[in-house]
DNA sequence: GCCGTTTTCGGCCCGACTGTTTTCAGTCG
């Protein structure tokens, strides 16, 4: 198997063990300990066989002897006996209904043994015939809350692109603010942890009128329908079946609530049991002394994390990691901030298939207070997209060194994202690679070939001494299209051999690399680079999706290129080049 | 099933809401 998909493949395993478990009965404890484990192999920065090879599986936080078994034998026959055994036993059909919301294991085994429901079909069946409320412990409203959460789930897509919650969650707290029902909200949860899907959305909220924050919520225009109205707490379904949450809280334990409803699930956890070692407790409320129950804290996060003896930890590395740890040494790195970008190093203009001219594109850069800007666009090989070839290329050079002759404060690189053909050769000649200030490379045709074949592609490209960057390195689009079956192991260790960068690519379907691989290569001291892959001006206002990938992989700024100054990102070049 | 300057055995994070009850289990975040 490829390597791009073990650590998740494991984690989906353990994960599934888990939910066995739940509708056995089995002890909450052990079912944690699958999950437990699964979040942390799936956070993993590096490959699990790696890890194996090292006998190094124990290393990885929640994973002892029994379970480093099971990721031996995934690893060495593709299936671990326990998952397999549990499967024999109880129909998968029973996971799929525990997805129905309001149907837990418990429901799910009851449903099963008694009526024989092991499919959503039959469980929709049996609720529409009240076969349901025949049942113990079940009666009509959980008949209809059941047909309501299947329905939902039909309509649901899935998870949320960070780029579509996030932008909706601010417009919601915009409206909030200007109808001042609301002196302050943030949006928690998986939004403000900047995760490139979402679940729902959770907006948290200080106000001195809680009702009426409350029905200017569920009023609001793109509401379709609305859950639950309480006095503190509101749900409503907008606009594509996105579910939104209301909370509010008091303004003393707004600093609790963000903490709490920002999580994640795991570094709560985490944080709670190092409270309790410390004499106290945490809850959405502050912090208490657990002798006195005195409040010690609420207020600000800064002031929670600091009760317990931490510095504050910026939302985007709380996975449950090993940042509680290095917080508690004082050993967190500097992440990269927006203001650290001086450049994005990725942009299509109208000579391919942007809709920008050079010009607009230059301008808008220097508003947005960057220093430069990577002109990519595509080349012959990509016909549909207007590919430019040689002679094209030329003439572009040309209009961009009279450009920067015109536009002051800010630069306009010459380059290229260039094809990587079948055979690994790229589609321009050298000759013209070599009078571009930067080239990218990418693949944008053949992604079903065999991994060695697309493996060998890659690695051909990388070693051309002229590319610089690997765009999108795999290929993944959310929702669409899965990654390519690269070695992306081999392509990393090509990268740091030839001094080639990976980019992150801002563009928020594409997210690519994603956090993950994003740490993995930088822990490898492979520089990475942020370019929007913007086609048209509004695009370049991706860039910080892009910083909030390299923030979720730990990145300082001194990881990407896009932090260096001008003339040393020409120097670093140069010197990679030879020349 | 994991884990250990209190422990190699006995702990293991916290609370709200709902629907069903008549004190609570199940589900969720």
């Amino acid at each position: 198997m490829g390597v791009r998909t073990l650590n998740k493949e494991i984690a989906r395993i353990f994960n599934e063990i888990a939910d066995f478990l739940e509708i056995k009965g089995e002890l909450s404890f052990k079912i944690n300990a699958y999950r437990r484990a699964a979040q942390n192999i799936e956070n993993l920065s590096k490959d699990i066989s790696e890890l194996f090879k090292e006998n190094k599986l124990h290393t990885i936080p929640g994973v002892g002897k029994e379970l480093a078994e099971k990721i031996k034998q995934f690893i060495e026959t593709g299936k671990v006996k326990k998952h397999e055994e549990l499967k024999a036993e109880i129909p998968v059909g029973l996971l799929e209904i525990m997805r129905v919301p309001g149907v837990g294991p418990k429901k799910a085994k009851l449903f099963y043994e008694k009526l024989k429901i092991d499919s959503i079909d039959k469980l929709e069946e049996a609720a529409r015939s009240h076969k349901l409320s025949t049942l113990p412990g079940i009666q009509k409203k959980t008949e209809e809350n059941i047909l309501k959460g299947i329905e939902f789930l039909k309509k649901s897509s899935g998870r949320i692109p960070l780029g579509r919650a996030l932008p909706l969650s601010q417009r919601i707290i915009e409206y909030l603010l200007e109808k001042k029902v609301v002196e302050r909200a943030e949006a928690c949860g998986s939004i403000r942890r900047r995760k490139e899907t979402i679940g729902d959305i959770d907006i948290l909220g200080i106000s001195s009128d809680p009702e009426k924050a409350m029905e200017a919520f569920t009023k609001m225009e793109i509401v379709k329908e609305v859950l639950a109205k309480g006095t503190t707490k509101s749900s409503v379904i907008v606009e594509d079946n996105i579910q939104v949450d209301l909370r509010i809280v008091d303004k003393d334990s707004f600093g609790a609530a963000l903490q709490y409803f920002t999580g994640s699930k795991e570094h709560n956890i985490k944080l709670r049991e190092l409270a309790v070692k410390k004499g106290l407790k945490i809850n959405e409320y502050g912090v208490f002394d657990l002798k006195t129950d005195k409040k010690i804290a609420g207020k600000d996060e800064e002031e929670v994390y600091k009760a317990i003896g931490l510095p504050w930890i910026p939302p985007e590395i709380r996975e449950g990691g090993e940042e509680i740890e290095l917080a508690l040494q004082g050993n967190l790195p500097e992440l990269v901030e927006l203001k650290d970008i001086k450049g994005d190093l990725h942009i299509h203009s109208k000579w391919s298939d942007g809709t920008a001219s050079i010009e607009e594109i230059a301008t808008c850069a220097k508003e947005m207070g960057l220093k430069y800007v990577l002109i990519a666009d595509h080349t012959k090989g990509l016909g549909v997209a207007g590919g430019l070839n040689e002679e094209e290329i030329s003439e572009q050079i040309k209009e961009i060194d009279s450009l920067n002759k015109k536009i002051k404060g800010v630069r306009i690189l010459k380059g290229i994202e260039a094809n990587i053909q079948n055979d690994g050769s790229l589609d321009v000649s050298d000759e013209v690679l070599k009078s571009l200030d930067i080239v990218i490379a990418s693949i944008h045709h053949g992604f079903k070939n065999p991994p060695d074949v697309l493996t060998r592609r890659m690695l051909r490209a990388i070693e051309n001494p002229y590319v610089g960057i690997i765009a999108h390195p795999t290929g993944r689009i959310l929702g669409e299209r899965d990654a390519y079956e690269i070695d992306i192991d081999e392509v990393m260790a090509t990268c740091k051999k030839n001094g080639v960068a990976l980019e992150i690519n801002a563009y928020p379907l594409r997210l690519d690399l994603n956090d993950v691989l994003s740490r993995r290569a930088m822990e490898k001291g492979i520089m990475l680079s942020i370019g929007t892959d913007a086609h048209q001006i509004d695009q370049l206002a991706y860039l910080p999706y892009g910083v909030y990938v390299a923030r979720r992989a730990w990145l300082r700024k001194d990881h990407l290129l896009n932090c260096m100054e001008l003339d040393e990102l020409l120097r670093y070049f140069k010197k990679k080049r030879g020349n």
